[in-house]
DNA sequence: GAAAAACCTTGATCCGGATCAAGAAATGTG
DNA sequence: CACATTTCTTGATCCGGATCAAGGTTTTTC
């Protein structure tokens, strides 16, 4: 039940703008929960009175069809905010968020939240992520849409880790097909035919860019 | 340049909990605007200082890739408020709206709805709006990416007609297979096979459910 | 109301990527 | 460490739906 630091938060995008003092109170109300690989933080359909700010690790959210496929919605790094539907809509998560790895989380209880809400600069800000993530999901279904595997795969990492040449991510094969929609299989022989080409080398959790 | 009756705000859920004079207000500074059918209200790169309510038609929102191709993002009924995004993001549009049917809208300037969104419970209702159209986008993804283009089409029937034995729609078959993500060729064929499985009928712009 | 443009249908073909299968490598666990 | 589980690779096959083509129909436009 104890508070994080509020240096912390000074690295997410979200918070900036607050003043040192909303930082603290920020910080004050937020629990850290550390998080065990494949461990769930909440499922789809669960009802909740908390959303989380990611602080270390990758998180993936994800919604299950009736005929139990699974669809990543999302793949979550440090900094970002998530579950925060539940604010202000009905209180039950629409997606299931499971860590892909060992992960930090601070967990933001609703109506704390809603008080920093009345804060003019912040709420701006909230709202102003709110819009980055409707641009996110709406590049999310042209991509997926119209785009094929390679071309997401390559919007995957430049988004998840920028267009530096090296790469070491904490990510299996297996969890990175699932974030750009695709099998195992497909992105195997995608990446054969990638360092055939010598457009990248992937060796264990280093991916090199060429 | 003359104002909209508040009366029509009413119908529009994210209006409801405005009090008569902010309703009133709301009206004033709404700036009627009727569309052609095929005419653009904005581009995907436009910069802008309005959003937009739908007050009559249906307004395609699409992306368009380098390759040229469309992807159709949603399509706006009555009721729904889009080109929200300028509010507090980067002052360009990330869609292109064009009007499917002859349409009418209110264009309400960001700076005025800036001030509208001093009002708390308006704020509040703004705020779940926006999270409606997150779980939308969310469930758009998943739509697209693990079901079939029979599920997609009954989907978005049910969406804009709701569940309905007739409906009368004013959409061509084109932006309907566009709007579901596929071909008119699929589109026709589907239905073709639906009629003959006594699923529905669809006669020019009326379409029975069964 | 005739010509032009857009839309719809039907057929033939093609293709990206899913699925199935099965062995190899890596990782986790007592 | 040995065994079990999960992950990764490679091959063979399959399939939904896109694309191409071309004729028919409706809508627009002058």
């Amino acid at each position: 039940m104890a508070a994080i630091h509020p240096d912390i938060l000074s690295q997410t995008p979200l918070f900036q703008s607050l003043t040192e003092t909303h930082k603290k109170q920020l910080a004050d109300i937020c629990i850290p929960k550390p998080l065990k690989k494949k461990e769930m933080l909440f499922n789809e359909g669960d009802k909740g009175s908390a959303l989380y700010l990611c602080l270390k690790g990758s998180i993936q959210l994800f919604k299950t069809s009736e005929d139990g496929q699974d669809v990543v919605i999302r793949v979550i790094s440090p900094g970002e905010l998530f579950g925060e539907v539940i604010l202000f809509e009905k209180d039950r998560y629409p997606v299931t968020a499971v860590a892909l790895e060992d992960c930090l989380v601070a967990m933001i209880s609703k109506i704390q939240f809603d008080c920093l809400l009345e804060d003019a600069p912040f709420r701006k800000d909230f709202i102003a992520s709110l819009m980055g993530k409707l641009r996110f999901l709406t590049q999310q279904i042209q991509l997926l849409t119209s785009q094929d595997v390679e071309t997401r795969l390559f919007s995957f990492l430049k988004a998840h880790y920028g267009s530096s040449g090296t790469i070491h991510t904490a990510l299996s094969k297996k969890d990175i097909a699932a974030a750009i929609g695709t099998t195992p299989e497909t992105l195997s022989r995608l990446i054969k035919k990638l360092e055939k080409e010598g457009r990248l080398s992937w060796d264990g959790k280093t991916i090199r860019l060429k």
